[in-house]
DNA sequence: TTGACAGATGACCGGTTAGTCAGTATTATA
DNA sequence: TATAATACTGACTAACCGGTCATCTGTCAA
């Protein structure tokens, strides 16, 4: 497939020379191919761009949101979620540096839209372990400026390793944020962020998806797939969607099964976040 | 003065834009002048943005660190710092937005240079902030974390009332903050910046400035001015940087005189880092 | 009224861009 | 092998960019 090709090489480009600097014959002359070849894969350039956040973001988004809400008691989800959040943007440095780079760019109305979403998919992800971590109650009054404080420290820090390419040490990093968060969530008192805030700031509210807009992105992955146990997987869970027969345990099975393919790994994420497991 | 006019527009436009999207003929437009006469306030579109960089950095920088560098005995300095950053940051949002915007851009290599010196001075004057409030060896495994805490902070929670015009309570926010601050301060134990590391990101050296290069600047200044107090501050300034006999009295004094005009706040900076004071 | 001159103008230049499309090459099919 | 379908090419367009410069304008002193 050609577009792998050209959003590999995509990446490279953007990340060193910022997405409006790389025009697109600089893309195709790196893919060996003409620019005619790109407009047949993407639209346009904005596309491009469009595709890649969504390719990244729905992979990094659902894999964090898994972590957390797949979490043993016990353990130390904090550390993972850290760890998650680094290792990821380690692996996967070039995009992490166009996210940075471009994050409050205002070139391009769906793009925006596009970054704010992702954004605030990662603030509920982040709120529900932080309730889950510290006590829905205990830390009601502060949990939204942990949750800020949070986002501080992945921003800051990630920028340390994307910025200069010297190995770190994640377990260090991963320990070091966990003591501090911890120290905010048990000592601090004066919340700053408070309910109402958030709810200005999150308007227009990020409504929940319906069954409805679930099911369609449902029926379009299973057209598209061909006969394996994903597939029956996808079958059982929109029968589920439709009419509830399944238990959690049956549910949560059918969630792993298709969990780790590419293709089918936002619906797991959609179908989790429904279903609440 | 034209330029003033022009800096004024590009600003606004630049922070709804973007630099690179905004082109030289709209901010013309938006002055009411033709495209000649941009050409003749400014070399170039880049020599603009760094001007605009330069004159609201050179502002920003100084009035943080002379709150530091003044602060007495007892007063909450934290709280002051935080306040005046954010308060900073409420007066001139328009180039705010553009710091955040463009703060990784690499389209020109002089604005990153810029971008980069005055991040490092900004890291400076904040390191010798938590030194002086929490005992320099008291912190001393922790400090540069610290650093790297609060200008997380100041990021995450400057985005807030930038990107969303609703007034904040700039004196609840500060609170929290200090109170964040604090814990992280006093009880953090794990760092993960150490001193080593701290030295291979600044590669090169931040080099402190040499007499040779303030009596430069100094005498370039002493040269546009008129005859005023400021003047002759100046002068007695830089006699003393030539041979030392004033008291640090005095020299305070006189940096007291020249610090509240645009025109020497800076050397008044650079100045008061030479004589540490 | 004249002339000199700084300040301002906008048509123009060379260069770059995203995007198009008529035509060519490659592959699949019969 | 002939034909149809698909994949690919790169010259081309229209628009826009930063920057230049011959020309014009308004304001002075003489």
């Amino acid at each position: 497939m050609k577009k792998q090709l050209i959003m590999e090489k995509a990446i490279e480009l953007f990340a060193k020379q910022g997405f409006e600097a790389t025009s697109v014959q600089q893309i195709t002359e790196h893919c060996g191919i003409s620019k005619g070849a790109f407009y047949l894969s993407f639209k346009s350039k904005d596309e491009l761009i469009i595709e890649i956040i969504d390719h990244f973001m729905i992979q990094f988004t659902s894999e964090i949101d898994y972590l957390v809400r797949n979490a043993r008691e016990g353990e130390n989800l904090l550390y993972k979620f850290y760890y998650a959040i680094f290792d990821s943007f380690r692996k996967h440095s070039d995009f992490g540096k166009i996210l940075i780079k471009e994050q409050s760019r205002s070139f391009n109305e769906d793009f925006i839209v596009k970054m704010r979403y992702y954004d605030r998919l990662m603030d509920k992800t982040i709120l529900s372990m932080v309730e889950r971590l510290y006590g829905d109650d205990k830390v009601k009054e502060i949990k939204y400026d942990l949750v800020f404080c949070i986002k501080g420290f992945m921003s800051m820090y990630s920028q340390l390793f994307l910025f200069y390419n010297i190995p770190l040490d994640l377990d260090l990093l991963s320990t070091s944020l966990v003591e501090k968060t911890n120290l905010l969530a048990k000592n601090a008192t004066i919340p700053f962020i408070s309910k109402g805030l958030i709810e200005v700031f999150e308007e227009p509210k990020l409504e929940d998806l319906t069954k409805e807009q679930i099911l369609l992105t449902l029926d379009q992955e299973i057209e598209e797939m061909e006969e394996s146990v994903e597939k029956e997987s996808l079958l059982l869970l929109k029968q589920q969607l439709i009419e509830p027969t399944f238990g959690r345990a049956i549910i949560k099975g059918l969630l792993e099964n298709i969990r780790n393919h590419p293709q089918t790994r936002w619906i797991s994420y959609l179908l989790g976040s429904f279903f609440n497991i």
